[in-house]
DNA sequence: TCTGGCGATTGACCGAAATCAAATCCACCG
DNA sequence: CGGTGGATTTGATTTCGGTCAATCGCCAGA
């Protein structure tokens, strides 16, 4: 078996799962594939930064990509953390022509680089396209709420709850999972300092949250839903 | 003259210019109208409550609605302050099926409230009107993000004082403005308590920030844009 | 003019999380 | 097996903003 081919061929399957393609048929799919190329990014490669001229958009093949904004002190603070499946900055495609947050690579990714310009001369002939990418943005739009509203209100360790009740595999009251990336990372997605997050697991464990690297067992899941 | 009719000129003007009509012609603008109610609310009406059956999105005509979560203690935080012109509750056209916010109107408001059903309906034959509505989309995305970056970085003085450099109107390098609304709306939107505004415009006072009242002046625009 | 009421302000206090610094842990390499 | 560098954790301290309570200012209605 060769390892590249079976390298693309899974890449090829979490494109045609992503949102961006979500609901498309067969031939609307290879219209929008048509006009994306691949880009392999090394750890730390920064994709574009804010305020560069806009002329991709991309989904995540494999790897990480976190969004972010800085302010005029040189602090940066992370907007989103994309996954495999997640696109980014399809909001340019009717909306600006600069890019409004930087985007960094955080270790060996593979994203799917969509030409923004022909995309939009495409969803003129292929209006069900458009209707893809809205629905794609749409959902965007309410995770970024939803992320608003916790910032705002939840504390860091019931964000950190909330994180591993919607992410483990449950197993009658038990449940576990395995991060899919270092704390560090999961630290940036919630708006923490890597401190906050280390302490927020360590107020959890009297809830039977139990940490061992990535591995994470959650004794009681009715317990973690009261925090 | 009649005011009445003055009055409904007044919305009728708003909502032909509202980002969600932007760029569309005057029979498309009229296609998507003909989908459109007018609802008029009293103050503190409740639009709807997250995890309402979804059945219309809206557009802002006079007034202010604020959309917002609550969290299991019954606390609740404010997500964005919808002001004339901006619409809410459209990514339900292709995304979800029940609200995933509340909304409610904080005075006498009108609103135009699209039939999602019908507006889906609309899209198949009228793809710009799909544009349209994707371009909003796109620009709450961008503007969401924003917000969740500036609270995830800047002090509450930083925020008040991009807040009024991004709506004064400028003269040589004084400047002044005149709040659309309340000043505890004010602290919502900037999702701040209405003491910590109000400790925050104190400290602006330093940075040649006066306020009386709804009016705001600022003597030194360069200055304010260092905080 | 007086008064009630509400939004806004101020002060005191507290709690959450950032920051800074130090200690650990751990995987990998020689 | 010891060493090295990065990630994580822990501790001490500080800052920011939330909460509660008291007061102020202003406008409407009597």
């Amino acid at each position: 078996m060769n390892r590249t081919l079976t390298f693309i061929g899974h890449e090829a399957a979490v494109l045609a799962k992503a949102t961006v393609m979500a609901g498309l048929d067969h031939n609307e799919a290879e219209a929008l594939r048509a006009h994306a190329t691949v880009r392999l990014c090394d750890p730390h490669d920064v994709l574009f930064e804010e305020g560069d001229k806009a002329a991709y958009f991309y989904c995540v093949l494999s790897g990480y990509v976190r969004l972010y904004r800085h302010n005029s002190d040189g602090r940066q603070a992370d907007i989103r953390i994309c996954e495999p499946g997640d696109s980014f900055a399809e909001c340019l495609i009717h909306a600006d022509e600069t890019y409004r947050y930087g985007a960094q690579a955080m270790d060996h990714a593979v994203l799917a680089r969509f030409h923004i310009a022909e995309v939009r001369l495409l969803l003129e002939e292929r209006p069900r396209i458009g209707k893809a990418i809205m629905r794609s943005l749409s959902l965007h739009l309410i995770s970024t709420m939803e992320c608003l509203a916790s910032d705002r209100m939840q504390t860091a360790p019931q964000r950190v709850a909330h994180y591993l009740l919607t992410h483990c595999a449950e197993n009658g009251a038990a449940a576990s999972l395995r991060l899919p990336f270092p704390k560090n990372l999961l630290a940036r997605k919630l708006g923490l300092a890597p401190e906050a997050l280390s302490r927020a697991f360590s107020t959890l464990k009297t809830k039977g949250v139990t940490v061992r690297g990535r591995a994470i067992a959650i004794s009681d899941v009715n317990l973690l839903r009261q925090v």
